[in-house]
DNA sequence: CACCCTCGAGTTCA
DNA sequence: CTCGAGGGTG
């Protein structure tokens, strides 16, 4: 934002300046190019600086400016359509204060506070349409809100936008009536037509938005042309073969028409209806047959409308469209007449906007991490940047292959993300901002932290390991912490911290020393120690060293399984050592297993099996053993009598938290009786246990409801729990929430 | 052998 | 959440 503390009357004519000619490349660009080099969110943060700048500086403002002008240009290609009445663009609010601030200014302005109409801005592409005694006439995009480009040749493809009026209620026609509207992509069909774009070996589409302006926005009617002209002249192979592509692409550029959607959100012209309220409006367009939103709402207060832009801020991705905002209009169309409207937007509408998911940071190296297995990952150090809620500075590369793929060089802009809302991505470099100074990522041939050389486990691998498991510090520091994770040995008090202090201090020299801790031997680190209070003498051990030295302690008498995990055997996780704890029930029968004993077992095969073998003909990996054995550890399972199990056969998935349980506690109920608890959704799953999910975005939820999967909630949980399956469908959750 | 699942491993921030 | 890769199936 422009500071006139900071900018003085030359700095702000320079900014001024270069404000204006990015806002004006970036729309030619926008209009052009359906494919922006600005995000909507940077072009919306150049503009606001500039309405911002021209507040301070109003010497600065000409006719020229983009503050003064809405849009961009027109593309050549298509025909002109004067709108019958302006579209107009919004003002936007980024901030509660701005959508605080222009609540005051309508209030104020009418002396009265009136009602607002909150509806969710959908992040798709205006068109106008009218019709003329009930028949679609023109359906234009929103050009530069006077005149438009015209693409009704491509409407008759487009379901979503009615040919015809035609009244449920029995209304009259109207001999006139000019709508406006978003024409978009839900997530859901552009990620299928993104797929298909790309098994066809096409370029990705970047989102819905720029794909739905591409769809709209081709020249369906020149190719029918095209098409049946090579039809009557064609002759030979080579004319058949071009027949048959331009069927192909003429069939493509068909079904992405399909898949347009229309929401309509405004009334420009209109002859013949008596609209007294936008909402009443809807209404009545609804009833002409034409799709409105059904998340519009009226609210009569300012808390109201908060509670709207939050209710969807938490929301944002359950909707079936992409949102970057809010729009809140002023009810009543008699009160939006006495706000009026400035030159380019009218005062009784606002965007509220949602910060971007999509956001741009610079890569300022990419080191790489060394994994509990050896394994190596790249991974993007950047330039902290906030997006959707938190701020990022780290995000995985995978693996070499994985940085190449992506194509970003150290020092590139790039394009970042949280993948479900949750897990930053890189998604790739922005290639425009190239200045030649970056450079390309070199994956190490030695490990960072031991210097030992780097190789694949086994031909082909993409993965690349640090191979010495034994000594090297990074994969000690790592195995450790693991020891004491949730899937295994589950010790409290040993994080990542205490990790590298029990080895740095050198209380441990692997894993297998865990167990003959003593706590006096702690009070020789000063990470377990705290100062001596009144009375005592010498370091004390610390609240943290006690809590872990008890959590140890509970540790010797876990399930085996667990102890599978804590001994960190190449391809053994959690479910695995399940099932080879259930086979064999003690540690020394597994180690005394033969390759093929081990694959018998249901879900361990050929390379599993080895791996176990090999760990077991280890030196000090059975060394590990005995230290934990003499340390008090138990190394096999009681036999015990399992209860009844009437969910054997079940698999269940659980997402969420549930009343009464811990996440791992729920799965384990289940398991106790039998049933399979998997880790996602697939055809195979019976039945998903949906818990609280803090109003976050279930992608679970959303593949068992495409995958048609029954999905439960808690209380249909207890019924699972207490009756079994039958009874747990009682609860079925609606389809659509 | 091609497919679909499932598992393993690494991972971000508050 | 992601990719890579193992296991099982048809």
């Amino acid at each position: 934002m422009a500071d006139d503390t900071v900018i003085g009357r030359e700095g702000a004519r320079v900014r001024w300046a270069e404000l204006v000619d990015a806002i004006n490349a970036a729309r030619s660009e926008y209009y052009q190019a359906d494919a922006p080099r600005l995000s909507d969110a940077e072009y919306d943060a150049l503009f606001a600086e500039l309405v911002a700048l021209e507040q301070v500086h109003p010497e600065l403002v000409s006719g020229e400016s983009p503050t003064q002008t809405v849009g961009g240009q027109r593309s050549e290609m298509f025909e002109p359509v004067e709108h019958l009445q302006r579209m107009y663009s919004l003002d936007n609010a980024f901030s509660e204060a701005e959508l605080q601030a222009w609540l005051d200014r309508v209030e104020s302005g009418l002396g009265e506070v009136p009602q607002l109409l909150c509806e969710l801005k959908i992040d798709g592409l205006a068109v106008d349409a009218v019709y003329v005694d009930g028949r679609l006439r023109t359906l234009a995009t929103r050009g530069d809100g006077r005149v438009g480009e015209d693409v009704t040749f491509n409407a008759r493809y487009i379901p979503a936008v009615p040919q015809r009026l035609a009244s449920a209620a029995g209304r009259p026609i109207p001999p006139l009536l000019e709508v406006r509207g978003e024409i978009f992509f839900a997530v859901a069909d552009f990620e299928r037509i993104n797929a298909e774009q790309q098994d066809l070996g096409l370029p990705a589409f970047a989102n819905p938005r720029n794909t739905a302006a591409g769809s709209l926005r081709q020249r369906v009617d020149r190719r029918e042309a095209e098409l049946s002209a090579a039809r009557a002249s064609s002759s030979g192979d080579r004319g058949v073969a071009k027949i048959a592509r331009m069927e192909a692409e003429l069939a493509r550029a068909r079904v992405r028409l399909d898949g347009l959607r229309l929401t309509v959100h405004g009334i420009g012209a209109v002859d013949g209806l008596e609209i007294t309220r936008q909402s009443q409006g809807y209404e009545v367009l609804a009833d002409l047959g034409l799709p409105v939103s059904e998340r519009a709402r009226v609210h009569e207060s300012a808390d109201g409308v908060r509670d709207f832009v939050a209710y969807y801020g938490e929301h944002r991705h359950d909707v079936e469209h992409e949102i970057d905002g809010v729009v809140v209009k002023v009810d009543e169309i008699a009160l939006q007449r006495r706000l009026g409207e400035t030159s380019r937007a009218p005062r009784w509408a606002i965007a509220y906007k949602y910060p971007p998911d999509v956001v741009r940071t610079r890569l300022l190296d990419i080191p790489v991490n060394v994994g509990r297995t050896g394994r190596v990952t790249p991974y993007a150090v950047m330039e902290p940047v906030r997006v959707a809620g938190s701020t990022v500075a780290m995000a995985t590369l995978h693996n070499a292959y994985e940085v190449e793929r992506k194509g970003v060089l150290i020092g590139d802009m790039v394009f970042l993300r949280k993948a479900g809302d949750v897990i930053p991505e890189v998604l790739g470099p922005v290639v425009e901002e190239r200045t030649g100074q970056e450079r390309p990522f070199v994956m190490p041939t030695r490990c960072p932290e031991c210097g030992t050389a780097l190789r694949p486990e086994k031909e082909g691998d993409k993965d690349i390991r640090c191979p010495n498991t034994r000594s090297c510090p990074a994969q000690l520091r790592e195995r450790l912490f693991h020891v004491a994770s949730r899937q295994a040995l589950d010790i409290e008090g040993l994080g990542y911290k205490a990790a590298i202090a029990l080895l740095e201090s050198g209380l441990v020299a692997d894993e297998g020393d865990l167990f003959v801790l003593r706590p006096d031997d702690l009070l020789r680190s000063p990470f377990f120690t705290r100062d001596p209070g009144k009375g005592e003498s010498g370091p004390q051990l610390s609240e943290n060293a006690k809590v872990m030295l008890a959590s140890i302690d509970a540790a010797r008498d876990r399930p085996l399984w667990r102890v599978l995990v804590a001994l960190s055997i190449r391809h053994v996780g959690a479910p695995t050592a399940t099932d080879l704890a259930r086979a064999f029930g003690s540690l020394d029968a597994i180690a005394g297993a033969s390759v093929e004993d081990l694959a018998a077992v249901d879900g361990v095969g050929p390379v599993v099996a080895h791996a176990v073998h090999e760990w077991f003909a280890e030196d000090w990996h059975r060394e590990v053993v005995e230290k934990w054995r003499s340390g008090g550890v138990r190394l096999a399972d009681e036999p015990m009598d399992v209860g009844p199990q009437p969910l054997s056969g079940i698999t269940v998935v659980i997402t969420g938290s549930l009343p009464g349980f811990t996440r791992e506690g729920a799965a384990e109920a289940a398991v106790a009786l039998g049933a399979k608890v998997a880790g996602s959704v697939s055809k195979t799953t019976q039945v998903l246990v949906q818990g609280d999910d803090g109003g976050r975005t279930s992608s679970k939820r959303a593949k068992a409801e495409k995958l048609g999967v029954p999905v439960v909630g808690p209380d249909g949980f207890a019924a699972l729990l207490d009756a079994g399956l039958e009874a747990a469908l009682e609860h079925r959750l609606e389809e659509n929430a």
